[in-house]
DNA sequence: GCGACAG
DNA sequence: ATCTTGTCGC
């Protein structure tokens, strides 16, 4: 993947890349295995490493991993992070020997600026279908009601570009939206599959945990 | 000008 | 994102 070379390069992508977003999921859409995406950061260098954690739907059971170290080689700009992360997180996805049914990003997806998020460009450039789950959000929504499966609209601009979605009673909502290949309905539901037990889906805590062990492990 | 701003 | 101890709860 090529990294651009100044932020009006990487707005120009984005705006590029963002009409090729599908929002709707193939036919028959039910996937077995979910495939979870995150990136740990060095402190005092541009290190960063991937991990990807494949697991299966129904048990969250762990089927397979790939990690993969790099560097951050664009500055941390909000609405265009993903240039900090895609290239690792890529090279880590060609680790897998099983190719994934899903992708489960670490951050937004159409809830962004160009509505183009990570979640998006990850799909884009895989051709998977991908969906976000961010742990803050962006645009406003109102508190879901305090169950499990509760949900509101994201806005941001007056478009509704996902949702606040509560996996655990009195706990902290995520914020899910569409990457690719995917709906805002479906997104929600396989969110909530993969969140039975955690505020997070087991999807971004395996693959959070395996990076932070894969960074540790780089530098000793 | 000042604060906000996924990770 | 990362820097960090203890503490409450299952």
């Amino acid at each position: 993947m090529k990294v651009p070379s100044s932020v009006e390069e990487a707005v120009a992508l984005q705006v590029a890349l963002a009409p090729s977003v599908v929002t709707t999921p193939p036919p028959d859409f039910a996937p077995r295995t979910a495939t979870g995406l995150d990136v740990a950061y060095a402190t005092d260098s541009p290190l960063v490493a991937a991990a990807v954690v494949t697991v299966e739907v129904a048990t969250g059971e762990v089927l397979e991993s790939a990690t993969a170290v790099g560097e951050a080689g664009f500055p941390y700009v909000p609405g265009l992070f993903a240039f900090r992360e895609l290239p690792t997180l890529l090279e880590a996805l060609g680790g897998l020997s099983v190719a994934p049914e899903l992708l489960v990003a670490d951050g937004h997806g159409l809830c962004h600026p160009r509505r183009f998020g990570l979640a998006c460009h990850l799909g884009v450039e895989t051709g998977l279908p991908t969906f976000g789950v961010a742990k803050t959000p962006i645009g406003e929504y109102e508190a879901p009601a305090d169950t499990r499966g509760a949900r509101t609209p994201l806005v941001d601009g007056g478009e509704e570009v996902g949702a606040a979605v509560r996996t655990q009673p009195r706990v902290k909502p995520v914020f899910v939206s569409v990457g690719h290949r995917i709906d805002l309905d479906t997104a929600c539901a396989l969110s909530l599959t993969l969140a039975p037990r955690f505020r997070l889906p087991e999807t971004t805590r395996q693959a959070d945990h395996l990076s932070r062990r894969t960074l540790r492990n780089h530098a000793a």
